[in-house]
Parts: structure tokens; C-alpha cells; sequence
RNA sequence: GCUCGAGUGGCGGAAUUGGUAGACGCGCUGGAUUCAAAAUCCAGUUCUUUCGGGAGUGUGGGUUCGAUUCCCACCUCGAGUACCA
């Protein structure tokens, strides 16, 4: 007997595969490159789960599939190996994280091996190692030395800028830089010091440093980007975010906002995901308005950077605000600030002041978090300062409000009550006055914020306009005030990119005596993390690279190194270079934004990647990944992409032709309701039971007849059979349990004796238990569970009419934490990797995410055993295929598979090609087919999906190399042609029979011959059709 | 609130240039095989029925000879996002 022996068979091929390196790519080749890419992960302690290969499967079919098509296949893999939770195992157990890394990857590697996944795993990368973070460190770089050049819409090189301030300053200069950035002459910037020269630079540079406010979250010490928190708290952790001022790096990707937009449109990605970005991104047209601040003058030294400029100037302060809606501007009816706005403290008048200053006190109390929750309540506070209406020269009042955000816009708003309802609802609480705008409309209850049915009233110049002419006539009559301009405005911010952490890869940057910092020169990289003996933050708040013993460098010339502070201070000044490096370390997206072109030439030292790689794979044909990845990764790395591409350095600035989300796989939870305590109103008590007490559910309802008798003990359990109508633990708790220990609870504490049931509130919560104890029918098997922890082993279960204990179910994320993670390993082992690959595949559509549920899976490994058997038919089931000719139904079966499955895996339907699978090998089966002309097609046509079987098959079918490159099969239409049609014959659309007829008959014909058939005489029952419409090889329908 | 997506048997799901709704699999029911079980095989399985048939793809309308598919309105669920001026 040759059983399907699919333990056995994997673990040839896996090895086979390994040994004779048969998915190797080639960087050069005659034939056309393909490349197909997964999202590579990070390799956590927990290993993978059922839910982590769905993508890999996919692509892993696609990229088998290109190969059988003839093309040279990329298909590479790699870990993001830098990252938190190897840190904060490192805190706890002083481990270095590089150690749990390695173990964690190990275990990654052997998971995803016995998946059989055709990796060329020579072209591994691993973001946390110095070789590969050596080219994070040089994008860095680049970044640095490059300016955004809005004339040439593209990044440019920082020397090419300041040859322009040398010649002449930088009043013409048109580009991206910080709102702050003064205006300054060729003789003025060959004034300036060396170090005002480079804090001048960095207000261009592509990466630069600058006082922001970012995301701190206490917990985890460290910043966060905003795509790292999640209503207000961090994403990882859940804990609490506040706002606060450092000194970071950040990235100046708001200077690729309209071109991140604008490349959307030419990549094939999913809708939702380009609507995620789009949003991110935050494109609103409208213009910019300056108001002038009344009474009220700037007499001290202005703007910002006291280093730079210190001209004393005299003029009216001035608010700036930004409106997507300049033709409502005769409709402003006071102005509001965000309280952290820098002017409010300037114009507050001294009666104001207490009021003003209060406010903003108990705004800054507030989190994030709170003033999400809380959007209804207005609250503001009255500056007591007036500003000038641009046209009508009125004054109005100026306020400040915590609706208005800092981070958006210009953090101050023009407030027009009448067609804007957070202003209406600010003014309505604060009695401001609502003017009226709108012509024929009525504003008593709400604003009116129609765009398409405005017509302005009441508003000088702009009476009668609709909303668009509005709006063009009022952006130029505030361009002749010299007020105003149109304007862009994008929500997308630059990104921060320092974080307070130990794990991730340094900056290659160090400060030099001005405190300025400075670029390490790439012959010095990779900059490799030091030796730290806490990976917590320093006693005096300093990243845990404070606490770093040697992390200082010193230079003469072209030798550099690191050195402890000590050696530094102690080395001779002249003609040295260097000084205290940098103490943060790079965000986790660093290195993940530039690895898919690593990859195409990933042991290259000498170069990121060689330019002979990367004009021959191009770009990523077809990735793979989850859609949370959406507004970080997808979008950073697109954003250094472009900068390469403006570079020079790759020859597309659109890095994934094609994206795909796979759904995610969820877990199904199991709980047990315990009963924590019982609560009796009117008392403070709180009374625990002795032991823990769980009750038991079931879905499925159990009939019995009903009494309001019963008895009960203490185990929860023997009472009076069919005298109740119970269904579950969870209903016998309540109707009998509960009273029975309030009944106790009387005993114990007499004065309770005279309360009723209802002053007793039970309070129970679910705990997870182990999916592992509980059977497909939710039944738990106590036994098992009582072994699993003390808590389980002391408790008392009260279990349903049936004698058993049922779990409630709810589809969560699946996490250990949960208990409700499904491996991989137990599933290879029981059906094998093909089955799982199958199985993955068939659960439903790859994008949808979807529950697992094991149950299902004998049908795909039942499958695969009849795919065996089809070839060994021969005696006690030995191999057998014959020469013979093929059967014209075997054809046609093997023809009708092969279209279908090409075009399943065009369109990305793994699901469908399994049905077809399954219904191909039935056909065949019952056809009795054993020729080989039809199954040596067949395996190639399964070995996709399922390639460790096609291999067995096609060694035995007597093929001695891979069947990884055999060619795909070729589609013949010939043999679907059919001589008849079973048509459907229906009568108005409703299809009532069906009728064999040979395809080459007449309209007319057919016509016919239906009429004349029995059925539709029956039908008709003597009406007589008002029409009849034939189809010829689709339908026939009789109206009447 | 806004944006996007989805509603089909007991379950996962299939079918859309409009043309036989429920493919394929799970589960369930009955049978064969077996001392028994596992495994395997065969038959049935949308609902309803007076066994002729009738109804049926979230709800209500519309277009059409014909609608799961197109249009309008509504309901429900999911995802993303949110005082974005």
C-alpha cells in the first residue's frame, strides 16, 4: 500500500528545496523578472500562528505559479528585527536583545520551512543587523544633505542651495522649509557664524532637528508618531499619550504631500487603503487670511530664532488663519485661537488675563484622550482683543477654545457661526452674535454648510455669487488687500523620528562643540549600537544610550572611532573632529521603508544596492501585507522611494506596482463566566464566595418540561431532571444558584434576613480558557482544564442540563494573552503543510479577514488523499499512470481546470481554484482516469498550492529535476466544445425546466421546439405567450 | 458625524458585460463496510407543501422579457477616521 504520506513526503522536498537551492534568483537573466513580495515581519517570542502565513501562502502560490509562466521570480524574505518587545524583555530579564532576537528568528525560520514556502532565503535581511542598518544610516544621510527645491519639484543636493545663499540670500528660493525661516540677503548669509549657518541649513534639510511637540508617552518612555496611537492612547500598551516640547529629528515628508497623493493614482492598490492615505495626507483647498490685531503692537525683538535674526521691528500683530471657505468671510463674527496659540499671550488684555490664563491651565490637564471623548462641552475664554475685518474694517473679538487645534492649519480660525456648527454651537454658548450670510436660508437652529446650494448674501462684492465665484472673487480682492492668498493646506505632518530607545538602529550623527550636529562620514559606517549595561532611560532622563560607557566619537582625519567621554576630552584638539553622539535611535519604520530594494542585491557592501539590480528587477510586482500598515510603512516608504528616485538612485518612484491586504484570520475565545462577589445595595458589603465559581452556556436549546420546583446543592449541580425549563449553567446559576447562596449568605449574616433576592447583585466576569480544553461543540473538557492552574483546579463549575461544561465563544484578535492561538506545528504534524496551504486558501476570499475554525480542514486533507489515489491505481494501490489516450471527458475536465485556475490565480481567487480542484479530481475519479497526458498536467497545475505533493508525484511520474520550472499548462478551447446546451427554459425569468438541444439551431428552432414540448404546453395551461425571447446558448423565457 | 466595505442555507462561502441562486467544503441525516471504532464509499440536505407546486439572496420601491448582479430610499454589521476650520 502506498498511503499518502505526507510527513514523510514534506520534509524530502523541504529538504530537497534547501539543498539544491531551487528557488535562488538570479540577478541577471534572459528571462522577464518577476518580483513578489510579503510584508516581512517581526519575529515576536510567540512564534507564528495560524494567521500569520495567509499572506506568505498567497504569494508564495503567485510567485510558483510566475515560475511555472516562465519568469525569473524574486520572492524574497527577511525580519524587522529591531523593535519593542525584545526591549522590554530586555528590561526585565537584563538579556541583550540581539540574543532573544536570534532565538525568536530561529523559531520563525523552522515555522516557516515546514509551511514550504519558496524563499530564496540567501537574500535574507535582517533590519537590526550593522550590515544591513548601515544603509538606514546612509538614507539618513542623504536625507540630510538634501533640500526640497519646489521650483524643480524635487529633492536636491544642500550644496546647490547654499551656492544660491551665497549669491543671492534667500528671498527667490522656493522651497520647503520650516514656517520660521527668516528672509535674508547674499551679505547677510556670509555674516553669519558657521553654526547660525547650519541652524539655518537644518530649517531645509530633508531630515533635520527642531523643537516639536510630540507624543510622549510616560509608560513607555518614549515618543510616538501619531499612525502609533490609537484613540488617544499608544497602540502597543494602551497606555496614555501626552503633548510635550522636544528637541527630536524629524522627517520633511509634508514636502512630498502632493506627490504622495498624486502617485496613488498610478499604482494598483486597494481603494480603502489609497482612501486611508488620501485622508492622512488631508488635501483641503481654500485660501489663507491675515487679520490685523487692534490697539495692540509688537514693539520687542521678534521672530523666533534669536540666533539668527534680531531686527527689532514695529508693526500690528497679525493672525493668520486658514479657511476652506473665503466667500463666507462677511459672515465672521469673532475669531478663536488654540489656547496654545503663541499670540494669545501677547494680546490677552490685563483684564482678561486671570480668565485667559485659567483656561489655558485646564486645558493643558486635559489628555489627548479626554478632549476626545469629550467634544460637546464648549468651553473657551474671551482674549478681551479685538482684530480688523480685512473688508469691513469692524473689530472682532478675538477667543481662544480648545476646538481649535495648534497642530492643524495655522492653529487659529476665522470663525463664521452661520455656516460652520462648531462655530454656531461656540457662539450660541457664548452669546455672540450669528450674522446671516445666506440668501433665502435659515440659520435659527443650525449652520448651513451646503456648499452646492450657497448663495451668498449681505456680503458686499460677493452678493449673489454661488459658493465657487465666491470664492475666487474673495481670494482676489484679499490678494489685492495683500491679505490673503489661496492656499493648500495638507493635515500630514513631518514625522518624527527619534525615539527614546535602545533597540533600534543609532543615528550616525554626533554634536560638535556649537552643539550642532553633525554627520559621521559614510566610510565610517554602520555606526553600531554600543554595549549598555540598563536598557532603561538614564537617571537624569536620558535615552538608554546615555547610559553607554564609550559613545562619543573622535576623528583626526580619516580615522574615526568611538570612544568613552574621558578618552574624548582627554585627546588633543587639534585638528580633531567628533563629540558626544547621538542618544536617540531610529523609529521602527526606518528600517523597513528601503528594504524591498535591499533585497535585490542584499550582500552588496560597497553600494546600497548595484545599480545593474536594481535596473534589472525595477520595482515589486505584487506585495503582500495587512492593511494596518496603511498610513506608516506604505506611506513612508513611498516617501523615500520618491527621494530616491529624485536622486537618481532607483528608476521608479512608486515602489509596488500592485498591493494586496490579506484579511486577517481571527481566533475564536473561550470563556468561562466566574462569579467575582455579590454586591447587597444598601450595604457596602462585598462578599466573596469560599471558592471560584464558573457557569456554564450553550447555545443549542434544551427542551424539557417546566416547574417552579427545584432543589439544589452546593456543587451547583443534582437537580429534580425535566423539572425546569433550563438551557444553560449560565440560567441555572441565576434561577437556582443565586438564591440558594443568598439563602446562605441569610445564614451567615443575619442582617440581610429581611432583604429581598433583588438587593443582591451578582457580579461576574468572562475568563479566557485555553481553546486547547474546549471541543468543537464548545464543550470544555474539565479534566484538562482543572490541570491548567490552581484557580481552575480549586474551583466549582456549574455545568449544564447535559452534564457538561460549555464555553461562551466571541472571534477576537488572535494572541496568546487570549488563549486563543491556533500553531501551525500541531496542524502540519496532524495533516501536513499542503493541507494547511489548502486549507488557508479555502477558508474564503484572501482580502476578507475571517475566523478559523479547524473543523473544515478534513475536507481539504480528504482532498489531497483522493488526489493520491487518483495516481495509484494501481494494484494494492500502487503508483500506476498509462500511456493511453486520453478520455474527451478527461480533456475536458483537465481543460476546464486549467482555464479556470489561471484565471482564479490572475485575479487573486485561491479559494475558487480549490473548489476547482476538489471538482476536477471528482470528475477524474469517476472517470476512472489514469493517463498520464492528463495528470502530469494536473500536478503542475496543484503544485502551487500544494507543492510538496505535486513534487512526490512528479518524481514518480518519472521526472527527475523540480517541478518548480515546469512550464504551465497550455488552455485549449477545443475541448469545451459542446454539441448541445441543456437549456433552461423559464416562464416570466422563472426557471421551471430545462431542455437538451443541439447549439447549432435557429433562434427559430429553438423557438420551436420548446413551444412544442409538453412542459410548456403544461405551463401555459392554454394562455398564449404575448413573446418569447431565445438566447441562443444561454436561455430561453416565456412571457405570458 | 464623515469615508469606505459588506449583508446569500445550520456554518465557511460560490455565481455579477443582467440569463438554471446555493458550486465546493464543513456539519447534519440515512445506508454500505467493520466484532467494534477510525478511515473509506453511496444517497440526501434553502424553506414550504395538500407532492401539482409555491416562495426565496437584509427591507421597501424602480428599470427589464429576465435582477444576488443596475438605480433610488431605508435598516443592520464591519473597517478606517474624526472638533481638520
Amino acid at each position: 500500500m502506498m498511503n499518502y504520506n505526507f510527513n514523510e513526503i514534506e520534509a524530502k522536498w523541504q529538504k530537497y528545496w534547501a539543498d539544491n537551492q531551487t528557488f535562488k534568483a538570479e540577478n541577471d537573466s534572459e528571462k522577464e523578472k518577476f518580483y513578489v513580495l510579503d510584508m516581512f515581519p517581526y519575529p515576536s517570542g510567540a512564534g507564528l500562528h495560524v494567521g500569520h502565513p495567509l499572506g506568505y501562502i498567497a504569494s508564495d502560490i503567485y510567485a510558483r505559479y510566475k515560475r511555472h509562466k516562465g519568469f525569473n521570480v524574486l520572492h524574497p524574505q527577511g525580519y524587522d528585527s529591531f523593535g519593542l518587545p525584545a526591549e522590554q524583555y530586555a528590561i526585565q530579564t537584563g538579556q541583550h536583545p540581539a540574543i532573544t532576537t536570534e532565538t525568536n528568528i530561529k523559531t520563525y525560520r523552522r515555522q516557516l520551512d515546514q509551511l514550504g514556502f519558496s524563499f530564496d532565503w540567501s537574500r535574507e535581511v535582517r533590519t537590526s543587523d550593522p550590515s544591513y542598518y548601515k544603509w538606514t544610516q546612509w538614507i539618513f544621510i542623504q536625507l540630510f544633505n538634501s533640500w526640497y527645491n519646489t521650483d524643480a519639484d524635487k529633492a536636491e543636493n544642500i550644496d546647490s542651495l547654499i551656492q544660491i545663499f551665497e549669491k543671492e540670500g534667500n528671498t527667490n528660493v522656493n522651497a520647503v522649509c520650516d514656517d520660521d525661516t527668516p528672509d535674508f540677503t547674499a551679505e547677510t548669509w556670509s555674516a553669519f557664524s558657521p553654526k547660525e549657518k547650519q541652524a539655518l541649513l537644518l530649517k531645509y534639510r530633508l531630515t533635520y532637528l527642531a523643537d516639536t511637540e510630540v507624543n510622549w508617552c510616560p509608560a513607555l518612555g518614549t515618543v510616538l508618531a501619531n499612525d502609533e496611537i490609537v484613540n488617544g492612547v499608544s497602540e502597543r500598551g494602551g497606555h496614555p499619550v501626552i503633548r510635550k516640547k522636544m528637541t527630536q529629528w524629524s522627517m520633511r515628508i509634508t514636502a512630498y504631500a502632493q506627490r504622495l497623493l498624486d502617485g496613488l493614482d498610478k499604482i494598483d492598490w486597494p481603494q480603502p487603503l489609497k482612501d486611508s492615505q488620501t485622508n492622512w495626507i488631508g488635501r483641503s483647498e481654500g485660501a489663507s487670511v491675515t487679520f490685523k490685531v487692534l490697539n495692540n503692537t509688537v514693539t520687542e525683538r521678534s521672530r523666533s530664532d534669536e540666533n539668527v535674526i534680531s531686527t527689532p521691528v514695529n508693526h500690528p500683530y497679525e493672525i493668520e488663519v486658514f479657511t476652506t471657505r473665503p466667500d463666507t468671510i462677511f459672515g465672521v463674527s469673532f475669531m478663536t485661537l488654540a489656547p496654545e496659540h503663541e499670540l494669545v499671550s501677547k494680546i490677552t488684555t490685563r483684564e482678561q488675563k486671570d480668565e485667559v490664563e485659567a483656561y489655558i491651565e485646564a486645558t493643558a490637564k486635559r489628555s489627548e484622550r479626554d478632549r476626545m471623548a469629550d467634544v460637546k462641552t464648549i468651553t473657551g475664554a474671551f482674549t478681551g482683543a479685538y482684530a480688523e475685518h480685512p473688508f469691513t474694517k469692524e473689530p472682532v473679538p478675538i477667543w481662544i477654545g480648545d476646538y481649535v487645534l495648534a497642530g492643524y492649519g495655522t492653529g487659529a480660525v476665522m470663525s463664521v457661526p452661520c455656516g460652520d456648527q462648531r462655530d454656531y454651537d461656540f457662539a450660541k454658548h457664548f452669546d455672540i452674535p450669528i450674522p446671516n450670510i445666506f440668501e433665502g436660508v435659515d440659520i435659527s437652529e443650525e449652520a448651513f454648510a451646503d456648499k452646492d446650494n450657497t448663495v451668498i448674501a449681505n456680503s458686499d462684492f460677493l452678493n449673489g455669487l454661488p459658493y465657487k465665484k465666491a470664492v475666487k472673487r474673495a481670494i482676489f480682492e484679499l490678494e489685492k488687500l495683500g491679505q490673503g492668498k489661496g492656499k493648500v493646506n495638507y493635515r500630514l505632518r513631518d514625522a518624527v523620528f527619534s525615539r527614546q530607545r535602545y533597540w533600534g538602529e543609532p543615528f550616525p550623527v554626533y554634536y560638535d562643540a556649537d552643539g550642532m550636529p553633525q554627520m559621521l562620514d559614510e566610510k565610517f559606517l554602520p555606526l553600531e549600537l554600543p554595549e549598555v549595561d540598563k536598557y532603561l532611560p538614564t537617571e537624569t532622563g536620558e535615552p538608554p544610550l546615555g547610559n553607554a560607557k564609550r559613545w562619543h566619537w573622535l576623528q583626526y582625519g580619516d580615522e574615526g572611532k568611538v570612544v568613552s567621554k574621558e578618552e574624548f576630552e582627554n585627546s588633543s584638539p587639534l585638528g580633531r573632529l567628533g563629540g558626544a553622539l547621538e542618544l536617540n535611535t531610529m523609529p521602527g519604520w526606518a528600517g523597513s521603508s528601503q528594504y524591498f530594494n535591499r533585497y535585490m542585491d542584499p550582500h552588496n557592501d560597497e553600494e546600497i544596492f548595484s545599480q545593474e539590480a536594481i535596473n534589472y528587477w525595477q520595482d515589486v510586482d505584487l506585495y503582500i501585507g495587512g492593511s494596518e500598515h496603511a498610513t506608516g510603512h506604505l506611506l513612508y516608504s513611498r516617501f523615500w522611494q520618491k527621494f530616491m528616485f529624485d536622486k537618481g538612485w532607483v528608476p521608479k518612484d512608486e515602489f509596488a506596482k500592485k498591493l494586496i491586504n490579506q484579511g486577517m484570520i481571527t481566533g475564536t475565545s473561550a470563556f468561562a463566566k466566574r462569579l467575582n462577589e455579590v454586591e447587597v445595595s444598601g450595604f457596602d458589603d462585598k462578599i466573596k464566595s469560599k471558592c471560584t465559581i464558573f457557569t456554564s452556556k450553550r447555545d443549542t436549546k434544551v427542551s424539557s418540561e417546566y416547574s417552579n420546583e427545584y432543589t439544589i446543592d452546593d456543587e451547583g449541580r443534582s437537580w429534580r431532571k425535566g423539572t425546569m425549563k433550563i438551557q444553560s449553567g449560565e440560567d441555572i446559576a441565576k434561577s437556582r444558584f443565586e438564591p440558594f447562596f443568598i439563602n446562605e449568605i441569610k445564614k451567615v449574616y443575619p442582617k440581610y434576613e429581611d432583604l429581598d433576592n433583588e438587593n443582591f447583585r451578582f457580579n461576574y466576569s468572562n475568563i479566557h480558557i485555553d481553546v486547547s480544553y474546549v471541543n468543537s461543540d464548545d464543550s470544555v473538557n474539565l479534566e484538562n482544564l482543572k490541570k491548567w492552574n490552581d484557580e481552575f483546579k480549586q474551583a466549582k463549575f456549574i455545568l449544564s442540563t447535559d452534564d457538561k461544561f460549555y464555553a461562551h465563544r466571541e472571534v477576537e484578535k488572535m494572541s496568546k494573552s487570549k488563549y486563543n492561538v491556533v500553531n501551525p506545528d500541531a496542524i502540519c504534524e496532524e495533516y501536513g503543510a499542503d493541507s494547511l496551504r489548502l486549507y488557508e486558501m479555502f477558508l474564503g476570499p484572501l482580502e476578507q479577514s475571517k475566523p478559523w475554525n479547524t473543523a473544515g480542514i478534513t475536507g481539504v486533507h480528504s482532498f489531497l488523499k483522493k488526489l493520491w489515489r487518483l495516481y495509484h491505481s494501481g494494484p494494492n494501490g500502487e503508483f500506476y499512470v498509462s500511456e493511453e489516450a486520453p478520455s474527451a471527458d478527461s480533456l475536458k475536465t483537465l481543460h476546464k481546470t486549467i482555464k479556470k485556475v489561471e484565471e482564479d490565480i490572475e485575479n487573486f481567487s485561491f479559494n475558487t481554484s480549490v473548489s476547482t480542484f476538489m471538482i476536477c479530481v471528482n470528475e477524474l475519479s469517476a472517470q476512472k482516469c489514469n493517463s498520464s497526458a492528463i495528470l502530469e498536467p494536473l500536478a503542475i497545475l496543484v503544485s502551487p498550492y500544494a507543492p510538496h505533493i505535486a513534487e512526490e508525484l512528479w518524481e514518480k511520474l518519472g521526472h527527475t529535476t523540480s517541478i518548480a520550472t515546469a512550464s504551465f499548462p497550455k488552455f485549449e478551447e477545443k475541448y469545451l466544445v459542446e454539441s448541445s446546451k441543456e437549456y433552461p427554459i423559464s416562464f416570466n425569468g422563472k426557471m421551471r425546466f430545462t431542455l437538451e438541444l443541439p447549439m447549432d439551431m435557429t433562434k427559430e428552432e429553438i423557438e420551436a421546439a420548446v413551444m412544442a414540448h409538453e412542459k410548456t404546453q403544461q405551463q401555459l395551461q392554454g394562455r398564449t405567450p404575448k413573446k418569447v425571447i431565445v438566447v441562443p446558448g444561454k436561455i430561453v423565457n416565456i412571457v405570458g
